[in-house]
This record gives structure tokens, sequence and C-alpha cells, in this order.
RNA sequence: GGUGAUGUAGCUCAGCUGGUUAGAGCACAGGAUUCAUAAUCCUGGGGUCGAGGGUUCAAGUCCCUCUUUCACCA
């Protein structure tokens, strides 16, 4: 596996960016885990591509493109530049960065699509979608909202609600308004294409369960299969920004369909940059190898989708999906309150230097689905102690005694018991890089400095150094202890590629591959003169970064958002008010808790009966199960809402609801009322 | 609501197919050292492995229930 006698040919992709926003440390989680791989397996030998590109088509592109009062095109062009400079600072080195928008995607779209229909696998199906009055198009179920039909929940988005969690059809919504124009929408038929993804199960069933996926991701996929595949909407009535649909008039491609397609044209056009023969990575019978770096959340385009529109269009199929997990900020979902949603530029603009998010990310990541923590102090503590403190500290401790004292030549290291063990370790860490296992190949490699300054200390240098007659020994153990910062430094260069050239030019040596692992400092090699080569990060740096994000909300609200949906009705500063009426509308009432009970197999869920002065207690069923005992609350008093209508369960009729604090900080809380308060009482 | 993951020292994480007193780094305490853009070396304190039940001679590791956090639901 480590070995490089047959260079494999391996074609690799990460997800591509929606070009509606900017880069953030999110994003880049999948871009460093892909760039690691790609530099470890050049190391190897082997003949890799690494391709990407923007994602450029959809609705809220073109919506948002009109809103900026520019072309679609103007705006993924200024992204697509913007995208390009956040990757490259981020030493993340695409073989070609491309976009969806380009003429080679065009064409293999259209291309696999009539193949795909030559193959029976294409249906057409009228259906009923809510169509803009005012602005003339179909909207998206992300671009209506209303009442969530199940919860009441108001300003819900198309497709699910964000307070009972419910998913659904946005024509079961209650008072729809469009959010690109606040009209209310109506229904209309329009005539879409489907993949006929129904059709592929059986091809499916076994693809997934081949070793392709990860176990988690492979059993995540089994879900589908449980209810039985829907054929696949691919098709979106114009106005839409991407391609149209061949014989299709006023039929565009759903963007889903073409961006996967962009990793073929983003290599299609290296191929004809480098003079590679594309058809022998993307013919059904290829023996080069595809790999596919994304995120959990898009695992079902990627392994359902996809596969299958290789399959039937006859190509080849992924070798295999490596998907990773989010980020979190201090533990949390990245904040714009907090300012710890943050853009690769802003990172770049405060902390300046990229690998150390590149180390911290690796030394974090592992080949399974779990979520990673970017915990900011941490992340200080981490890369001050173990790039500067441990690793880096070899070469600058050993380094001005072979400059000082011997012109900057070294003796030829003998294999002393630590330079065997270092060496001894390049197959466990080749194989933890090759498994993207990325944290136990630091773990590794820091054990390894821990040891190397372990021997610096043992040896005292400096105690020779002050001896007559040492300097031989003084020169070897120094010329020992560089030739395991090289070694060292071979290690972190996939994770480290600027530092590791850095120190090729210091250490006066040819770039460093796997191969370099034999191949020593020889004698008389001549360094070049120390110049410390990472400081330490301030902590002040950080504070100052989320501050700067915090700020940065206020300033300029849309980076990286989804288009901000207008309000439906008059936005009017009145809006904001009810008036008295609307307000007594609400019944308040104080009730007693007379019983209180689990829910057998519900998650939230506790069934109160409501004692209001009526002849019977109401029963309720309240989200309150985690923060209370049914117990400790038989017998108080609180407050519920009379006169909400009664919404049917799946554990019976709740007939209102009680009142409670909480928010991101707790709860939730349940109100009392003061010592006086009788059960029925009005609350207003 | 369903499904897949997840919860191990103050913090960030290792712990393979169940097997000796549960590990590492950081942080903390004590000592050593001074070559290093304040860095290293040695020693030490600290955990009812989310909660409860079960299987087993033996469970962080397997099973069940509850709970935390994350994701997905075309």
């Amino acid at each position: 596996m480590t070995s490089a006698n047959s260079p494999r040919k391996i074609l690799v992709t990460s997800a591509l960016p929606y070009a509606n926003g900017s880069i953030h440390l999110g994003h880049l989680v999948e871009y460093i885990q892909t760039d690691v791989w790609v530099r470890f397996q050049k190391m190897q030998g082997h003949s890799v591509h690494y391709v990407c590109a923007d994602d450029t088509h959809g609705t809220p592109i073109m919506l948002r493109a009109e809103k900026e009062g520019i072309t679609p095109e103007a705006l993924i062009a200024n992204v697509h530049h913007e995208h390009s400079a956040d990757f490259k600072d981020f030493l993340v080195e695409f073989d070609n960065y491309y976009s969806t928008n380009a003429p080679e995607n065009k064409e293999l779209s259209q291309s696999i699509y009539r193949k795909l229909k030559a193959a029976g696998k294409i249906a057409t199906k009228t259906i009923e979608q809510f169509y803009d009055p005012v602005k003339n198009m179909f909207l998206p179920d992300r671009f209506i909202k209303g009442e969530c039909p199940k919860c009441h929940a108001k300003d819900q988005y198309g497709d699910s609600c964000e307070v009972c969690g419910a998913t659904y059809n946005p024509t079961e919504l209650i008072n729809a308004y469009s959010a690109v124009s606040g009209a209310t929408p109506v229904r209309r038929e329009t005539e879409h294409y489907f993949f006929k993804l129904s059709e592929c199960e059986g091809f499916l069933k076994e693809w997934t369960r081949s070793g392709t996926l990860q176990g988690e991701a492979a059993n995540k996929m089994g879900e589908w299969f449980e209810n039985g595949l829907n054929d696949w909407d691919i098709s979106r009535d114009a106005p839409y920004f991407g391609f149209e649909i061949p014989d299709a008039p006023g039929k565009y491609f759903y963007v889903w369909l073409d961006a996967p397609i962009g990793y073929m044209a983003s290599f299609k056009k290296l191929c004809a940059d480098k003079g590679l023969d594309f058809d022998e990575y993307w013919n059904a019978d290829s023996s080069t190898e595809l790999y596919h770096f994304i995120g959990k959340d898009i695992l079902y385009f990627h392994a359902l989708f996809w596969p299958a529109t290789l399959e039937f269009s006859g190509h080849r199929k992924p070798t295999k999906i490596f998907s990773h997990g989010f980020l979190t900020v201090n533990g949390e979902k990245m904040s714009k309150s907090r300012g710890t949603f943050i853009t690769a530029r802003s990172y770049l603009d405060h902390i300046k230097n990229p690998e150390y998010l590149r180390y911290y990310y690796a030394a974090k990541l592992n080949s399974t689905m779990e979520d990673i923590d970017l915990n900011l102090e941490d992340f200080v503590a981490r890369v001050n102690s173990d790039l500067v403190g441990k690793y880096i500290n070899i070469a600058s401790r050993t380094a001005g005694f072979i400059n000082k004292r011997f012109d900057g030549k070294l003796q030829p290291s003998v294999d002393n018991q630590v330079i065997v063990e270092l060496k001894q370790s390049a197959n466990t860490i080749a194989e933890a890089y090759d498994a993207r296992d990325y944290g136990k190949a630091l773990r590794e490699i820091m054990r390894l400095a821990d040891i190397a300054n372990g021997y610096v200390a043992e040896k005292a240098p400096w105690v020779m150094a002050k001896q007559e007659g040492q300097e031989a020994m003084l020169q070897q153990v120094c010329s020992d202890a560089l030739e395991m910062f090289r070694l060292l430094t071979l290690y972190l260069k996939p994770v480290l590629p600027k530092l590791g050239s850095e120190i090729e030019a210091f250490l006066n040596i040819a770039p460093l591959t796997w191969q370099s692992v034999a191949l020593p400092l020889a004698q008389d090699h001549t360094i070049n003169a120390y110049e410390h080569l990472i400081t330490r990060i301030e902590p002040k740096l950080i504070d100052a970064m989320t501050e700067a994000n915090k700020e940065n909300l206020q300033a300029t609200p849309a980076v990286g958002v989804q288009v901000v949906a207008p309000v439906a009705q008059a936005a009017l500063p009145e809006a904001e008010y009810i008036s008295i009426d609307d307000f007594t509308k609400v019944d308040l009432r104080i009730a007693k808790i007379v019983n209180a009970e689990h829910v057998e197999g519900a998650e939230k869920l506790l069934k109160l009966s409501l004692d209001i002065g009526e002849a019977q207690p109401r029963q309720v069923f309240a989200g309150i199960k985690s923060a209370y005992d049914p117990v400790t609350l038989v017998g108080r008093l609180t407050v519920m809402v009379a006169n909400l209508a009664p919404r049917k369960m799946k554990f019976g009729m709740s007939e209102g609801m009680v009142l409670a604090a909480s928010d991101e900080r707790g709860g939730p809380f349940i109100l009392s009322p003061d010592a006086g308060a009788i059960q029925g009482m009005r609350v207003k």
C-alpha cells in the first residue's frame, strides 16, 4: 500500500461549494482533509489529479444576482475569483478549479441525459407546484413560507418546520406566501422530467453495500431502501439559471443533476490542458480510481443519484465515497452572534498562518462521519505546544551549533536507536494517512518528536560545547537531531506543505517524498542558516478574530446567507406590534397540574392533565420531558393557553399549551403564578 | 416524528474482534536544565468511561430503556 512500485492513477474531488457565499472554516474541513490526502498520495509517487469547481446554478444564484443588479454570470465570476483566492491561501492545491457553468459541463450534462433517456430511465409527469403570480416563476420549497401544518408555527419554510421539525410538502403550508415577492402563490400544473430511480434499486442496494461507503454511511442508506426509492425530479421550469434540457423548451436541469457532472467537466478541462485521456478515467471499464470527499449532509446525492446516473449512462462509478462530519466551534454550531461563523478570509486576516488550522484539523480528523470541534483555546495550546514547542524546537536548539561551530557542515547520521525508531514508523504513519486517520498519524509523529527532544536532552550538546575535545560528538549529536527533524518534516509535509518547503530550503535538500525516508543527510552536507520558521499564536489574535466576525455580521448581514426572504405582508414598522385586541384573543388561564406522566414512545413529551376550573381536566402534551420529572409537577400551578385549537398528536389530542421559557442557555422552564392565584383565573 | 451517528480526566481526544490496577497531549503541582524567538526533560495529583437495567467467570467494549449533541428525510 505504501510502496510505489506501480503508480496508481487517482482522481480525487471535493464537494463543489455553492457560488452564493464565502468559504468559511466549516467548508475548509473538507478541502483540507482532501488536500492532505492528495498531497500524501502524490508523495507516494502516485499519479493524482484533484479537481473541484464552483456550483453555480439554481434559483438562489439567479435571485441574488438580480438583487445585486448584475447578471448571474457576473456574480459567479466574482465568487469564483474569491473562492480561488481563499483555497490558494489555505494551500489547497487543486489541479483544476472550475465552474459548473462551463461548456464542458453543458455538453456532458446533456449527453448523460440523452444516454439516460435512451436507456429508458427518463419519464415525464405532470405535477402541481406553487407559482408566484407576481414574479412569474415556480417557487422552490425554500422560497415558500407559511404556517406549519402540524404545529402552526408562522413563517416556516416550504419543506420543513424549524419549530416542530415536521417535514411536509409546500402544498400543505397554511397561508403560504412567496419569499421572493410576498405574493400568495397559486398552485399550477407543470410537466417535470424524472430520473427513474425506482428502477435502480437493485443496482444501488448492491453498490452501497459493496465497500464503497463507510459502514455508518451504508447503514444510513439502508433507510432509503426500506420505503422504496422514488423517482428523482430532475427538471425545473424557466426562469432558471442552469442548462436547458435537450428537446424540452423552457425546462432546465435541476442544479443537483449538473453539479456532480461538474467533477467530470472540471477534469475534462484538465485533460485538455495537460493532455490526459478523459475516457481512461470515466469509461465504464476504467481501471483508474475515483474518490469523492463530501460532507455527511450530501451523502444521498453522492451515494444514490450519482452512482445511478453514472451506471445508466455508461460510466464508471466512484471507487469510494469519503464522508466527513461537520465543524463545531467551541462545542457549538458556528454562530454569527458569538463571532464563531468565521470566513476563510477573516481567519487569514487575523491569524495569517493557514498551516495552524491545517494542523489542528488534521489532528482532529479520522475516517468517520463524526463532527469535529474547533476549540479555540485548544487550538492555540495545541499549535503552540506541538508545532513550536516540540517540532520546530528540535531544529531551533541544534542548528545554531552546526552553523556557528561547523560552518553548516553535517556528520552523516549513524543509525542510532532514535533514528531507527523514527524510520520504522514510516509505515504506520503512511497507513494512517491513507486511511484518512490523520489524528492517528499526527499522534504518532508527535510521539516521535517527544523522543527526539528526549534524545537531545539526554545528550546535552550544550555541555559538550563547553568541553575541550568534544567537537566531534557535538557535531554528531546535532547532525542526528537534524536528521530526526528531517524525518518529522517529511511526515508532516502533507499537512504542512509550505513549512515543509521552507525547511527543505533550510536543510538544503530536494523536495521530500516518502522515498526520502531512506535517504539521510549525507557527509559534509551543508545546511543554511536557521531562521525561526514559526511563532506562537497570540491568544489575543483569536479574540480579535471573533470580535471582528461579530462586527462583520452587523456590517454585512448577507455574507454567506441564502437570499434573504422579504416579509410577506407590508413591512411597515407597525407590523411589529400587535394590538390589545390581538392579545386578548389569547385566553391564558392559571392551570393546576392534576396529573403528569411519561408518554411511551415520545422523546420529548410529557402528558399533563390541567385543571382550569372546567368539568373535565384538559389533556395537554408538553415538550418539557427533558427538564421535569412528572412527579415533581403534580399539584403545581402554571399558565396555559386555553383557546388554542385542539391538535391531534401521535399520542392523542392536545387541548392547549403550557407556557415555558427557553433558549440556547437552557430551559424549558414553566411559569408559576404568585401565591393567591387559583386554577381557572384568567391571565391578562 | 423516523433514521444514522455521538456522549471516556478541567479541555481536546486514543482505547482493535469484551480480559491484568482505563491511556495520551494540553492545563495543573513538584523537581531538573538553559542549547532553543521561553523551549525541553523527569515525577505526580486528577476519571462511579451520559444514566439505569441486563448478558458473562469477566463490559468503556455486547443487548435493552432513557437521556445529550449532530446530520438527513428526495
